[in-house]
DNA sequence: CTGTGACTTGACACGGTGTAAAGTGGTCAA
DNA sequence: TTGACCACTTTACACCGTGTCAAGTCACAG
């Protein structure tokens, strides 16, 4: 039925996403995923043609929930260069704790599965377009530090701040969500706004 | 025998090397070893007792290979901190493309395999030694920028020069190694070093 | 009462890892 | 010469997880 509650689909992402984000982790099987919906393994076969599938559905419910191109354009406000640096950084700084799990969860299967690559790259040209922004402008207002051209700036910046750093600096170096913001911001301002 | 050129786990390892390094890419399974070596797959059983195994024992050929011990103290010539930190990243992004198809194997299934995992976290560790050898000189020459301290700012350094960033800097951004040390040099001078 | 759709159970193929056991052939020593 | 040992082979199998298939159950709608 349409909704005792929620559809099954959607109770199967729900189900897969609060796997997801215990404790535990994500070794979440397409078993794991239908108990804990309370299907058989089967039932989420019917509604989703393989694990990844699921994963990419629950990955985009997650970016549904935390807004990420509502909250992407919020830092098209700022108005200068260097302020759009710093309101795009503590902007991804507060999304990433938000999809920490998905995101892992993601990567781990990129490599077995082209349509997860395909979801996982999309969501990378997404936020090197927010480097971008923020690089591009700060180019226009004549403060992008030499030597740095807007290409390059935007390369560095985006895998200073891409997951897999922001995922080592807090799980295996214990930095708060807080601290990587801070930091990353006076480095980002160190490299690439000029005096 | 002892040395019909090379004894059988030897052999193994070069197989494995080669394969590991051919473009194809790292999807190596035991039989694709054994093929290589000119073995029977259960041959590779006897003298490995697991894939996670034969890759380590990789890893450890390459490293010794490349020398990562006696380069790495190389860099310790340096008399001032900068220097010092410019010469630990030449040396490492030189390093990189040497060790980047063991590399990625390893980061492949470390997360399923704890002795793999336990190899790739010695190497990050001996990695972070060299940055935190590099800050720590520069701090004694109190140039260390503020508000960095030795310990977040070798944190920092050792993320930014991780594997995974020159990978994809490299791979999807084009990035050539000598670019990368370049570009690398500038923005962790930027960021740590005091006028 | 019949049909349809959502779901269940149970079975199976596949790919890959790792284990077990019996057999082959060469070398070395008594 | 015999026989023990060794490195290796072949064959077979258990296990795990993914994905497929087919038959059956059950409820609700016309």
């Amino acid at each position: 039925m349409s909704s005792d509650l929620a559809s099954t689909p959607t109770r199967i992402i729900a189900a897969a996403r609060s796997l997801l984000e215990a404790p535990a982790g994500p070794s979440l099987r397409m078993s794991d995923i239908a108990k804990a919906a309370g299907l058989s393994r089967q039932a989420v076969y019917l509604h989703f043609k393989s694990r990844a599938e699921v994963l990419i559905a629950v990955t985009d419910a997650i970016d549904r929930d935390h807004g990420l191109e509502a909250r992407l354009s919020e830092s098209r406000a700022a108005a200068t260069g260097a302020e759009r640096l710093d309101a795009w950084i503590s902007f991804w700084g507060g999304y990433l704790p938000d999809v920490r799990a998905a995101a892992d969860a993601l990567l781990r299967i990129k490599d077995n599965d082209p349509e997860a690559a395909a979801a996982w790259d999309d969501r990378m040209a997404a936020m090197r377009s927010g480097c971008a922004a923020a690089i591009g402008l700060l180019a226009q207002d004549g403060r992008l530090a030499p030597p740095w051209s807007p290409e390059t700036a935007t390369d560095l910046l985006w895998t200073m701040l891409s997951f897999q750093t922001w995922d080592t600096l807090t799980r295996t170096r214990g930095w708060t969500p807080e601290d990587y913001v801070r930091q990353l911001t006076i480095a980002a301002r160190s490299i690439f706004v000029a005096p």
